[in-house]
DNA sequence: GCGCATTTGATAAGCGCTTACATTTAAGGC
DNA sequence: GCCTTAAATGTAAGCGCTTATCAAATGCGC
């Protein structure tokens, strides 16, 4: 009696309560677990006829793999963890995409973390996403939490570093040297006449890239005898309204700066918007730097001066590094992308 | 002999080849296995000693749970899975953030997937999603792929849809009505005294918010007895480029419209852009109106007349949803946001 | 038709964790 | 002091899958 009643039970939660499993999928195709399985990691290995029965069974049970368990038992999750200080700018975003994309092609996912602009909280989620057995992580910048790169180290799992580029990196880095480029931008600006410069930066603190910016320029014009009053140089987090405000504040200065160089273009867009908005004339009264090449850089009126930045083709890259990682290849540890200054109209040489 | 050299091995391997699992944790501190996971789910449970004990061995050892593992085991990830059109947008990259913050708080990772608009991507990516065992997901829009809400109810899956509204919806969703925003902006416009009408609308396929809020204009419109021909409404990508190749379509028309409205602000960026280079004055000639409010709409000159989107709390209210059912509250399964016109420079009563 | 190499399939031992259940210990109540 | 009850631990059975190992079947030359 109760040998009639137990499976029946059974028979009736089976349905709706518990997802087929392999094993279901197996005991249906009447082949055995190992068979299914070799069937997903490799198709070939299985004979035709076997192959047929199992893929008739999976599409009738509706059969999805359970990704924990195969983690579980593969050690690998076939899954990438991304860190990046924000979503919320349009740079980081299309770069991630370029990432995402590349990996979803591949057959990974992505898992996403944010850290704010902070080495500590980059950390915690740095171990959030390994105790999720991500199988690589990316990383923007080159400064990270000291821990960091161990706790790779031990896991054994491959990372890499965007956005930035420093050839003497003991890690990783897929990017471009924003030292450099900064230097570029600056030399550009003092060949065509500039003497009198204003800066509005990013955030420097936990921020190579802003850091390495604003180095260039500080270096490129010592290089020449010159200086940036205090006064002169202010950091801003990306924003239009702040960069706006800084902006006022540089054309309240007794002596206005003929050149401003900005961070990036979204302080860049702040600054051209307040001199138009209080009068100034650009390039002609002063000339605007930016520095990312967003695609409204083109179109703005006048057309931005900034430095293109390849951040499809860096996300694309750093998703192909660590895919070869896992696939065992060994990929250049190091790239340098190219960035280059796209002259536009809002630079010119200075008024005399 | 053997005894000794065997232990030795296993010594020197046992540190740079195994991760330290939750039985060494036990061992160390000489508890069982099961009183460490306690620990980690609740640790009210363990006394105070053991407690302690266990703590210092998850230091010594650097323990990391192996969320695989765990997974597994529990039947749950404390992993998310959000599915998005494209991260290369800045009002999904700020919603996706905040949304991503929310959980992040909640000790949730986020999966990120992306279906470039297309339904049999997207639900590509859902099965993937399941696959990895998310414990919900998010959803951008209300139309998706017949059997993607049929699979998340066979798992048991909670979802949210979100960006969209619609009260009848059989599904949940957090956003507003796309059709009565675009019916209120059309009225407003015709209320300050437009007649002609050119339209640039995003990509409707596959896309509700797109094709909603361009029912709501032709709505309108043809309810005061107007319709647009067919050279005066144009479907484009949200793309300033494309978007200034289409106002420059409209500009090329024999009549020209009196209002430009745009299917959201990029590219209104874009039309108020080419306006602006082809000498059009704005708002006298021509009437521009966006939609979703960017930052910078505030800051363009003049500043873009628009339909402000609450971007930041739908993420927020989006995690919130699915936390709650997470946790076996049960939430409202339909939250209508509030959007705002927001009136500001592009748009004024047409020139007699 | 035989033995051989070569596929192809089956078996079963985990992967690291959670959790139902059993067990022990401590605390009260009489 | 003994019994009940509750709290604190321990025990061990899986969760669903991969994969090493082994067994069976197949094809080949002779």
């Amino acid at each position: 009696m109760s040998e009639e009643t137990i499976p029946k039970r059974k028979r009736l939660q089976k349905k709706p309560l518990r997802a087929p499993t392999l094993n279901d999928v197996a005991e249906h195709a009447g082949v055995s677990t190992a068979t299914v399985s070799r069937y997903h990691s490799n198709a070939e290995l299985v004979g035709e006829e076997r192959r047929r029965r199992v893929e008739a069974s999976i599409a009738t049970l509706e059969y999805i793999p359970h990704g924990a368990a195969q983690a579980l038992a593969s050690k690998r999750s076939r899954t990438i963890g991304a860190i990046v200080p924000t979503l919320d700018n349009a740079i980081f975003a299309r770069g991630i995409q370029a990432f995402q994309q590349r990996l979803q092609n591949a057959g990974y996912t992505l898992f996403i973390a944010s850290s704010n602009y902070s080495h500590d909280e980059e950390r915690t989620q740095a171990e959030t996403l390994i105790a999720r057995g991500v199988d690589g992580v990316m990383l923007i910048g080159l400064d990270h939490h000291g821990q960091l790169f161990e706790r790779f180290r031990q896991k054994q799992l491959p990372y890499i570093n965007t956005w930035s580029f420093r050839s003497d990196s003991d890690h990783p880095c897929i990017g471009f040297n924003n030292f450099d480029a900064a230097v570029r931008l600056t030399t550009y600006l003092l060949d065509i006449g500039h003497i009198r410069f204003g800066v509005i930066a990013g955030i420097t603190r936990n921020n190579d890239r802003a850091h390495d910016r604003l180095q260039g320029i500080l270096h490129t014009l010592s290089e020449r005898g010159l200086t940036i009053p205090d006064d002169m140089l202010i950091e801003c987090s990306y924003d239009i309204a702040v960069s706006r405000q800084a902006m006022k504040r540089l054309l309240a200065l007794a002596e206005l700066p003929t050149a401003v160089i900005c961070g990036n273009d979204v302080l860049a867009y702040g600054a051209l918007l307040e001199c138009q908005a209080s009068g100034h004339k650009i390039p002609d009264d002063v000339s605007i730097i930016g520095f990312d090449d967003l695609p409204l850089s083109t179109h703005i009126q006048p057309p931005l001066t900034t430095m293109h930045v390849p951040s499809e083709e860096m996300g694309q890259k750093a998703a192909d590094y660590l895919l070869a990682c896992l696939n065992g290849e060994n990929a250049p540890e190091h790239a340098e992308l190219e960035v280059n200054l796209i002259i536009r109209g809002t630079t010119a040489p200075p008024h005399k």
